[in-house]
DNA sequence: TACTATATGCTCAATTAGAGCATAATAGTT
DNA sequence: AACTATTATGCTCTAATTGAGCATATAGTA
């Protein structure tokens, strides 16, 4: 038999994740339903300046910088013609741009343990789970790892074998067989939603061993704010005092003079990000398990 | 102006790693120049059945499980037929095939800080980096991190950053202009060796949150040959007694009733992997400073 | 002034990590 | 058989780190 080589187009995808309010929110197009995206053009001189390329000319944001995630070869294609995805991750702290930002946990109701609410579709999926998983014991097995049931531990990091584990149940859906339902959350376009669950799993591995939260919040900070940056984009909550003491230990911050104004109680210093000490980052620890409360 | 979709190739590259002889070992072609790859082909329904087939094909090997690694977009490339290169990496335990199986650390010889030869080659890469970096603060900083040097701790993960400065800075040379030095260590042919360190980086980061160790030693094996498979991949010392303690506290493995036989001293228990309670596995810690001995 | 809300300092117990000593079990040697 | 070399395994001790919570400080507001 002979073989020819094959030639495919590139797709370049770009996640691009902010903070606002305590949420994180990621940038995306005709409501919410894709993430930016283009092809790879003859005029692109690289992966990536084609990747800035199409997310400018569709949202007007100029990506800094990003990190690879994953390449999607796409086997439903036709042969002749195939895609290879090419995703990509951003952080920016400006996500005041006009445009179609969205909440991370709309389309993963389930990963923001901070909240009850979260807690009542978890409860939900794992009924649903169950009956999917009867008595196979490697699909409980697992169920029990990836939402940590059955004495099993919540894994933050694991965004998208959760999604996957959904989606293989048959309680996520995308676009076009939507089932309106409080368990599904918003669905997109092809597999953007597993893109997005991809640079979820990757970013909240990141922030644990890297300083890169502080490329969400603004140049001065309280503490406060770090914390709450940190819980927002790991969905869970964390004891106060500790997490002070983590940041403080290893010093990651330096004092400013300044302190935080308008608002109630005693103002809390302001910090800003201590570069050089930022090598060995961890800010992983310090967790309350609030989530047992309800 | 106008713009066209460009059409493109897809390359596609594997890195297979074993374990012999207590050094980890990867599968090469041409004499270690480089590693096995090839153009995906219409044939080939998914890119991982591509890699499958040029592996096989090349060095007859049947790959199990692989991972993603990176994908490279080569900017120098005509724009006309540009090339993808999209890496996987892959272990086995079963590296007894004939084949062009060549050691990790031939490639990056100040890896293996098990050894006392190493520190001197780190002697002699120190002494050139500061040459190199002279007094611009910039490249100090950058060298003092990717080598632990001034106070700084050296972090196993950063093989691809210390290679990339080691390129940045002249100090190695690929195919065609090698310097034939005790630094250089061995060349390959375009990027291979930079997608090897990507590997190395990757897999060195893995095995401390995950059980993939265990894909690389034998069924049954003692601890000390767990130790030493982790050593070999981390390329550090570690204590004897407290990482058997770490691994026995997590319960990540099981005796059996065997022992080793034909060995000096005491004959050690065999144990075996225990899948189930490997969810947090951490095998970092235990470290045993003896590099510091020379 | 009293009250509320938040920031920040500090303590205490439990757990984990780093280092090293002591004993056990084998093969080979005298 | 006693001794030696060598490796395995058990155990201790101290220093850090983590988890949890109490106490005090400092602001605005009723």
């Amino acid at each position: 038999m002979d073989h020819h080589v094959a030639t495919c187009r590139a797709e370049l995808v770009a996640v691009l994740t902010t903070l606002r309010n305590g949420m994180p929110e990621v940038l995306t197009l005709q409501d919410g339903r894709c993430l930016p995206a283009g092809p790879l053009e003859t005029e692109h001189t690289s992966l990536q300046r084609g990747l800035r390329h199409w997310v400018e000319q569709q949202t007007g944001f100029r990506l800094g910088h990003v990190e690879q995630l994953y390449t999607f070869g796409d086997a439903a294609l036709a042969q002749q013609d195939r895609l290879v995805r090419i995703s990509y991750m951003a952080l920016t702290r400006d996500g005041q741009t006009q445009g179609g930002w969205q909440s991370w946990y709309n389309y993963f109701p389930w990963e923001d343990r901070r909240t009850n609410g979260c807690l009542t579709v978890l409860k939900t999926i794992e009924d649903r789970l169950k009956g999917w998983a009867g008595d196979q014991t490697e699909r409980l097995e697992r169920c029990n790892q990836a939402f940590g049931l059955n004495g099993e531990s919540w894994n933050d990091d694991a965004v998208l074998e959760r999604y996957e584990l959904l989606w293989e149940a048959g309680l996520v859906r995308e676009a076009g067989r939507e089932t309106v339902s409080q368990i599904n959350g918003q669905s997109m376009l092809g597999d953007h939603r597993r893109i997005l669950a991809t640079a979820l799993s990757r970013l909240r591995a990141k922030i644990r061993y890297t300083p890169a939260v502080f490329e969400l919040v603004p140049e001065e900070f309280t503490l406060l704010h770090l914390q709450q940056a940190m819980e927002a984009l790991s969905g869970r909550l964390m004891h106060k005092q500790n997490f002070r003491r983590l940041v403080q230990n290893q010093q990651l911050v330096e004092e400013t003079d300044r302190y935080e104004s308008g608002v109630q109680g005693r103002p809390a210093r302001l910090y800003r990000f201590h570069r050089e000490n930022s090598e060995n980052c961890y800010l992983s620890g310090a967790k309350l398990p609030l989530e047992e409360i309800s």
